[in-house]
DNA sequence: CCAGTCGACTGAACCGGGTAAGTGCGTCGA
DNA sequence: TCGACGCACTTACCCGGTTCAGTCGACTGG
């Protein structure tokens, strides 16, 4: 099946190309009889604009990109991802704007699918996640003017937008629910320190454990998955002194450390209270059902997506706090044990 | 910043376009050494080559589309097209494809995404899944000789290929399974009635039944939805012949049907037993754990990923048998309560 | 010594639309 | 009756690569 051109259509019209272009975009410069004559007949012949000649000529491609520098694999596992992506996918769709994904191994090589998209005015713009602390995406997003949005806290780096939510501000929340629940001795299993809102987080965790008199907060460094949140919960219940409270960075992590709990015989939450962050249904189903940070991810995948939209139209656009995650209190937290914490409660 | 062109490469090389080329595509027709030369200043002033125009003159866009049919919410907590897309990714990321994801409304809707794409040159393949019994796609795509492949039983629509499982086999087994322990009346709690694979599976769990002299079997069709599977599982367990063992067809529902069975006070597995199809890390969190019909779904994404990439390759390519979901005990499923099961036993 | 061949390269057409500039024609006002 | 004007188109070139048919010069062989 040959895919038919305007030419086409020119010829059974019976006008010239130019005449069919400007029927099939609403521009004036031909008669209303003749773009009627000229829409029915590529209705007709089932004629479908090619993207590729347009795009040669500066139209958009309606897409947006996003690229996601860890093993796929982990995509079907992380929870955070497929909802914030689900979130986005929900805006673009009422848009009919497509997602195109793409996994990559490192950062040079998320560097390189920038530069082939943009030469290849492949997207119109893309989302960008997990900045790092000095992130060199950035200036190269940049110097390209490649409409982006940052998902996640992007500091002092003007000239960009970002949708973001107080990370500090969670983190004082369960730490003083915690605090008041009279846990003295805090640990936290945090993500990779190199990321920004790890960063955040752990500076928000350490200010607010002085401020409220609560030990010298620990913070173990993880890369997010399972298997890590699981040693480092092992090391930090099997030390001596070991903490009445832990916080972790991301709910896989949690549950993670809940096994780790039981297979070390402590009962959770009578021994440890664990609170997770980010609030999947695995939070809920375990048992106890883990008391959470929980906000809305796909609504902030989505106001992500509208505010990328917005860059990509020309439209002015700053960054946006989106909701800040808040404390659901469920069966994972407690006192701590007898003797264990604040006497004064 | 401009987007230099091959123009610009030839002015600063002192060569023609076509000589430039030539020489970026490893094509014969010009010497080494003012191959270098164009390589170098390419290089130097950050070239790349722009996939419009590549396209125009037939170039494949290293990009595979799929199109989903769903409310884009319900991919955050699906684990299923989590872990088929992950395992897509994963195939395709290895050889810097890109995958394309639209999320639609309906299946005109979906028609309208194929055709836009074939048109567009957007994609050089996409994945279909989820094919009904009678499915219009099928034609479209054929039609378009888009490459295509069919993730889930095609049946006999000669000229596409697929990557499929055997679920007949597989609904065989759930039910050898739970007919050794002495269940005699199995209902099943079914997806989507007018999907193929949900009308292999049903034929297959009839048969089974018929042949193992199990009471009729009942099965309830449902969209997917959790909620549709605690309704469908609140009918089954308040009828008057109740079942003592109910098969779902995927683990979102199986979940919300263990949660109903403790709702209405009914224990599992001593009341009644419980199998998943699709075994996420959901099924092993909840309690008890549920025995699921399990198998490697980012595996199944990953060959039928491989196998498109063939198609577009023009190579010859047959359809392909994936894995049989095999089934794994765990603590939801038992012998039937003392005179509801098998009195021989 | 000259035809034939080959390698290196040029020029131009082509892909399928977008669009600025130009043309022909009917209409209107003076 | 003539020029001015505007509509409805046509013409032609642009976008940035690919590719095919030449061209030109050097080398080869008989």
């Amino acid at each position: 099946m040959k895919r038919p051109t305007i030419a086409d259509i020119a010829q059974l019209a019976g006008v010239s190309k130019g005449a069919v272009s400007y029927a099939l975009n609403g521009q004036p410069g031909v008669s209303e009889s003749t773009r009627r004559r000229v829409l029915a007949i590529a209705e007709e012949i089932g004629w479908n604009p090619n993207g590729a000649a347009r795009a040669l000529s500066g139209a958009p491609s309606n897409t947006v990109g996003m690229v996601l520098r860890r093993p796929a694999r982990i995509l079907g596992v992380e929870p955070f991802f497929m909802e914030l992506i689900s979130g986005v996918e929900a805006e673009l769709a009422a848009r009919s704007y497509a997602l195109t994904l793409q996994v990559v191994a490192d950062q040079p090589a998320e560097i390189a699918v920038y530069r082939r998209w943009w030469g290849e005015r492949r997207v119109d713009g893309v989302l960008v996640c997990d900045l790092g602390v000095d992130d060199p995406r950035i200036q190269v997003l940049k110097e390209l003017t490649l409409p982006t949005v940052v998902v996640g806290t992007l500091g002092k780096s003007a000239g960009l937008v970002s949708v973001w939510s107080d990370d500090a501000a969670a983190v004082v929340e369960a730490v003083e629910y915690l605090s008041a629940l009279g846990h003295r001795h805090i640990a936290r299993v945090g993500g990779l320190p190199e990321l920004r809102h790890t960063a955040a987080r752990t500076e928000a965790f350490e200010e607010v454990c002085r401020r409220l008199d609560v030990a010298p907060a620990l913070t173990i460094s993880t890369d997010y998955t399972g298997e890590d949140g699981a040693r480092a919960t092992r090391r930090l219940l099997s030390s001596r002194q070991r903490p009445t409270a832990i916080l972790y960075d991301n709910d896989v992590m949690a549950i993670a450390g809940l096994a780790v709990a039981h297979e070390m015989g402590l009962s959770v939450p009578a021994d440890v209270s664990l609170v997770a962050w980010d609030d999947s249904v695995l939070c809920q189903l375990v048992h106890p059902p883990l008391t959470a940070l929980s906000r809305d991810i796909p609504a902030y995948g989505g106001h992500a997506a509208l505010q990328l939209l917005d860059v990509i139209a020309g439209l002015p656009a700053v960054s946006v706090q989106d909701e800040t995650a808040h404390l659901i209190p469920r069966g994972s937290t407690a006192a701590p044990p007898p003797g264990r914490g604040d006497q004064t409660r």
